[in-house]
DNA sequence: CGCTATCTGAGAATGATTGAGAAAATGCCG
DNA sequence: CGGCATTTTCTCAATCATTCTCAGATAGCG
């Protein structure tokens, strides 16, 4: 996707995008090394979660390990999020402060994850619902995943 | 599928349970054995979705490989679901139209699950904007995942 | 009863992820 | 530019959840 739709406070652009990388890294006391520099431009040049080996090839160069150790470091320091799926890789996307708050289009046949936008009355309603349900149970609600389970185009 | 509270076929017993699942197994040329009586069992026992070791203990007496294999079966028979958390286990749950439609508080510092119902009005206007959405983006829905993220009152 | 397909349990195998330590890179100070 | 400290990367082996294998036990059926 790249540079298309971006919405409001997410970084719009790829310099933002890094500076603010480097920085919540350097709250926790890393850098933003080349290898975490290409992780995060693979991730941001995604439009859906990217598994281990997608991030691989996509980042052409880096060890698996390496991959890994970053990732989690990346994570860490909160800009990028692990999101568990069925299939059986982790995958990692960029934090919704980075990217906006979006939720996943997950193909049940394939495996398949891609983002997606719900229009914002509706996630407004739902965050509401929410909130007034957490409270109810005691929970201290600090974000919702909404995932679609279904069939995508291509499997269909 | 996921708007109605239960059709009909919710088990509302024991026996109605052991008999649904029995008929979906038998669909799938399985036998409802004791051993996978005895996971059903503590499935519907549970308000919440068990992890193996969970359920090994709840069960007592049955192999892990056994639960492995058995809840695979299962889940293959559409008795139960496979739950992923961010946490290291995968979770096993009864399904939805067995036990009613709900989601789950997960607590992100200790991996608890629980289950909660949202209100019935709120699922219904969710059910419709997703429909219109996945309709949009060409997606055979089947049904959503939400899961509140956020610090149980146990943690906090 | 005996046949046959299915199920069980113990352990081995698999495959993703992580850890530990050595090697390399980078930053810093003069 | 050197030397030293710190951080990062790489290699390789370990770990841990999950799946597989296979010999023996069981159930259903004639």
């Amino acid at each position: 996707m790249s540079t298309r739709h971006r919405h409001g406070k997410a970084a719009h652009d790829v310099a933002a995008l890094h500076t603010e990388a480097a920085s919540r890294l350097a709250a926790v006391g890393q850098r933003f090394t080349s290898n975490r520099r290409l992780l995060v431009d693979a991730l941001a040049r995604a439009d859906h979660p990217l598994s281990i080996p997608e991030l691989l090839e996509a980042t052409g160069d880096v060890a698996q390990s390496s991959a890994y150790r970053n990732l989690s470091v990346l994570e860490r320091a909160g800009v990028v999020a692990k999101v568990v799926t069925n299939d059986e890789w982790a995958r990692y996307e960029l934090t919704e402060d980075l990217t906006g708050h979006h939720h996943h289009l997950v193909c049940g046949s394939c495996g398949a994850v891609r983002d997606v936008v719900v229009p914002g009355d509706v996630e407004a309603d739902l965050d509401r619902a929410l909130a007034v349900l957490a409270k109810r149970e005691g929970f201290e609600l600090q974000h919702h995943r909404l995932d679609l389970v279904g069939v995508c185009k291509k499997c269909s």
